[in-house]
DNA sequence: CTCTTTGCAAAGAGTTTGCAGGGTG
DNA sequence: CACCCTGCAAACTCTTTGCAAAGAG
């Protein structure tokens, strides 16, 4: 069997973390995120516990970003735009998403578990920042 | 100054190799792909040259799969399966995706250099092979 | 001849893993 | 009390970087 997953304050605190965060953290993100309140936590517990969010698909990846992996709680489809120049992540809104996983299953003859698309550019702030 | 390039064997054998390439390899699969025409081909010159080629546009990043980061020399707007079996890459062509850059910035304001849509699932092959 | 490019190997960064001890049901 | 979960630190993998030698214009 995979997980009889037991309860975890820590990894109760982990997802929550993830859950309440709108900015895609990566795992170091979340890391010194819960410090503070969680001065014994340990780099290695929430990479196991994003593995095993991941195995049970309660939260997706939305990609390396400067090298570092990134998460979402929210698993419903939704774009992402990566800002290049601060690395931010956005939620984007973006309509005629649903049906595009059926249509690449019909086009390659596979099964589509998901998707990600993603937009890289630079944030409306970042533009703000260089203008003259 | 960026790069003032000059021609190189090598360089030109690695987006040679890059361009010919349809399963969008990584560093170590164009180096192990290399490798027997070029015996003193260091993967770090494949690195360097990716970067390069990354910086000038004349090459995308599909993404990080398996660890591995993917390239592809194909940059016009086009969508990838990405097999979580077998790890395979596989371009996808779906329409409706040229206009969404511009859609997206007028959403969020930023500006959009480009985007990437990539979908998970098991490819033909694999799902042959499981099939009963 | 000058400046770019390369090989080699060491350094870096992010992530994974083993083990012994603590927590949960 | 049995099994899961965690901290810690070492191990791994992919990628980047420094330096001296080789190559291009």
């Amino acid at each position: 069997m995979e997980t009889a997953r037991k309860h975890s304050k820590k990894r109760e605190a982990i997802l929550g973390a993830l859950c309440a965060a709108k900015d895609h953290p990566s795992a170091e993100m979340l890391y010194s995120r819960l410090k503070p309140q969680y001065p014994d936590l340990s780099l290695g517990t929430i990479y196991r516990n994003l593995a095993v969010f991941l195995g049970d698909g309660d939260i997706i990846s939305v990609g390396t970003v400067a090298g570092q992996e990134r998460y979402d709680a929210d698993t419903s489809p939704h774009a992402h735009f990566i800002c290049r120049r601060c690395g931010r992540v956005l939620d984007v809104e973006l309509p005629a998403l649903e049906d595009m996983d059926g249509a690449v299953e019909r086009a390659t003859g596979g099964r589509v578990a998901g998707h990600s698309l993603s937009f890289r550019g630079e944030c409306a702030e970042c533009l703000a920042k260089t203008a003259t």
